[in-house]
DNA sequence: CGTACTATTGATAGATATCAACGCTGGTGG
DNA sequence: CCACCAGCGTTGATATCTATCAATAGTACG
C-alpha cells in the first residue's frame, strides 16, 4: 500500500522503484501537531518544506479587521510550500485546522527529488493542480451563489480525498467547522449553516456528525457545475505514454 | 532601453547579457491579433508558449449559463501558458481584451531559456508570482465589498504596468470595458459603475476616458487593504546577493 | 456539572443583482 | 457630410441574496 503522495503522484504517471522509494523514506516520519496551530507565518523564509501526512492544514491570510479567508486546503499528501527555494518570504500564512502530522523535508532531500526526471515532472504537475485548483475556486466565488459554492466544495474535497483511499463512493470524514468553511467561501457562518440543511433538505447531502454523505453525486455535481477536469486526475497518462 | 519581459524579470535579480539576448530575441517579433479574440481554448494542447507584447489579454471560464469569470490579465510582458509541458489539457480559456501584439514561442526556445540557471529561476518565480496575485485575487473576492474590490483591482494594475514602464506616478491606460471588470470581480456591470463613480466621488479617482489617475495613492491603497507585498516586486535582490 | 465551542433558528439591515430606460460616442454606409 | 447603428456608460426602481445581531440548543470535554 504506497503512502499518500506516492498515491496521488501516481496519477500522472507511474514512477519508477527508486522515485517510490524515495517518497516512502521522505512520508516516512512525521511529528504531530495540534489543530489550530501555525506551521508557517507570513514573512518568514523556512528552510524545510512541509508535507502533510495526515490531517487537514490549510493556507490563509488574515485581513486588518481580523477576518480570515481560507484559499486553500492541503490533505494528506499535499506539500505546504514547495516555492521556499525562490520566493523570500512568504505572503500567506498556513496552519492546520485538525490535529495534523507534518513530515518536515529538508532542502537537500527536495532536490535529490528534483533531479530524478518523472519525479520532477510529478512535483510539477501538482503543483499546477493546486494552481488549476485556486482559479476553480475564484471562479466559485465569482460566479456561483452559496449554496451551489458550498456544493462545489463538497464534490471536490470528495475527490481530492477518494484518490489518496480516504473516501468511499459517496461518503467522507470532513472535519471542517461550518466556520472554516464560510472563512473559506467568504460566507458568514450563519449563511453556511443554513445553506447545509437546505442541501440536506434537497436531499443532496446527509450529514452525521463530521461525516458527509452525498446522495445523489450526479446531481449535486450538476447543480453545482463541478467538473473535475481542473484536478488533472488524469492529466498525464498519456504524456507518459508517449513520451 | 530592455524589453518589457526583461524589465520584469529583472526585478527578481539582473541575468546575465547572454540571458537578456535571449530574451530580447525571443521578444522581437509578434504578431497582432484583434480584441476579443482566443488565443488558447479549454482542451488545446498547444505546442508554443504565447508571451503578450502588447495590450491586455486574460484567462477566463464560460460557465454553462453563458456567464464569464476572468482570473487573470496578462500585460506585457506576460506569459500566457508556460505550464504545457505538463498538462496534457488546457483547463481555461486565454484571449485577448484589446488588440494585442503576441509572440508565439517554440517548446524549443522555451527549453532553451530553461537551462540557463538564472533565467530558469527568474521564469519560476514569475511563476509564483502569478499564483500569488490569484490567492489575492481569491482574498479580494471573498473578504472585501465591491467599491474596495476595484479599487484593489486598479491598485494592482497600476504597480504592474508601472513595473513595464506602463504608468505613470500615479495615472496609467485602463482599456477595459466595465464590463471586462465585472466579469473580474463577479459583479454586475451596473454595480461596477456606481462604484466608479463613488470612488471619483470620493476624490480616490479621476476617469478620463479610457485613462485613470489615483488622486491619492496613500489614501486609496489604505481604503482597499492593498498590500504590493504578494507581488513579491523585490523578492528575488537578497537571494541573488546571497547565492 | 459547568464551560466553551459549535450548530441552529429568527428578525432585520445592508449589499448587490436584475430589469428597464436613456444618452453618449465612435464608426459605417449611403 | 449626414443619418443610423451598436456598444458602452449612466441612472432609477425593485427584487434577491447575504450579513449581522440575537437568542437558544446541542455537544464535547475537563
Amino acid at each position: 500500500m504506497p503512502n499518500m503522495l506516492t498515491q496521488k503522484l501516481e496519477l500522472f504517471g507511474a514512477l519508477p522503484d527508486e522515485d517510490r522509494a524515495l517518497l516512502d523514506e521522505v512520508a516516512a516520519q512525521g511529528h504531530a501537531v495540534a489543530a489550530r496551530t501555525d506551521l508557517i507565518i507570513e514573512g518568514d523564509a523556512p528552510s524545510d518544506v512541509h508535507l502533510v501526512l495526515e490531517g487537514f492544514a490549510c493556507r490563509y491570510k488574515l485581513m486588518p479587521d481580523g477576518r480570515r479567508h481560507i484559499f486553500a486546503f492541503m490533505l494528506p499528501g499535499d506539500f505546504c510550500d514547495l516555492n521556499i527555494f525562490i520566493l523570500k518570504a512568504m505572503d500567506h500564512n498556513i496552519g492546520t485546522l485538525t490535529r495534523c502530522v507534518i513530515a518536515d523535508i529538508p532542502r537537500k532531500r527536495i532536490l535529490e527529488m528534483v533531479e530524478r526526471p518523472q519525479l520532477a515532472r510529478a512535483l510539477w504537475w501538482a503543483t499546477l493542480v493546486d494552481e488549476a485548483t485556486l482559479r476553480e475556486w475564484l471562479v466559485n466565488l465569482g460566479q456561483r451563489g452559496a449554496e451551489q459554492r458550498i456544493a462545489h466544495l463538497l464534490c471536490e474535497i470528495h475527490l481530492r480525498l477518494q484518490v489518496i483511499g480516504l473516501a468511499g463512493a459517496s461518503s467522507f470524514k470532513l472535519p471542517l467547522t461550518q466556520e472554516v468553511i464560510a472563512d473559506t467561501m467568504g460566507l458568514s457562518n450563519v449563511h453556511v449553516n443554513r445553506m447545509l440543511v437546505k442541501l440536506r433538505d434537497d436531499g443532496l447531502i446527509e450529514i452525521e456528525g463530521r461525516s458527509i454523505d452525498l446522495l445523489d453525486i450526479k446531481r449535486i455535481r450538476a447543480m453545482c457545475d463541478f467538473d473535475p477536469n481542473y484536478l488533472h486526475l488524469e492529466g498525464g497518462r498519456e504524456t507518459r505514454a508517449s513520451a
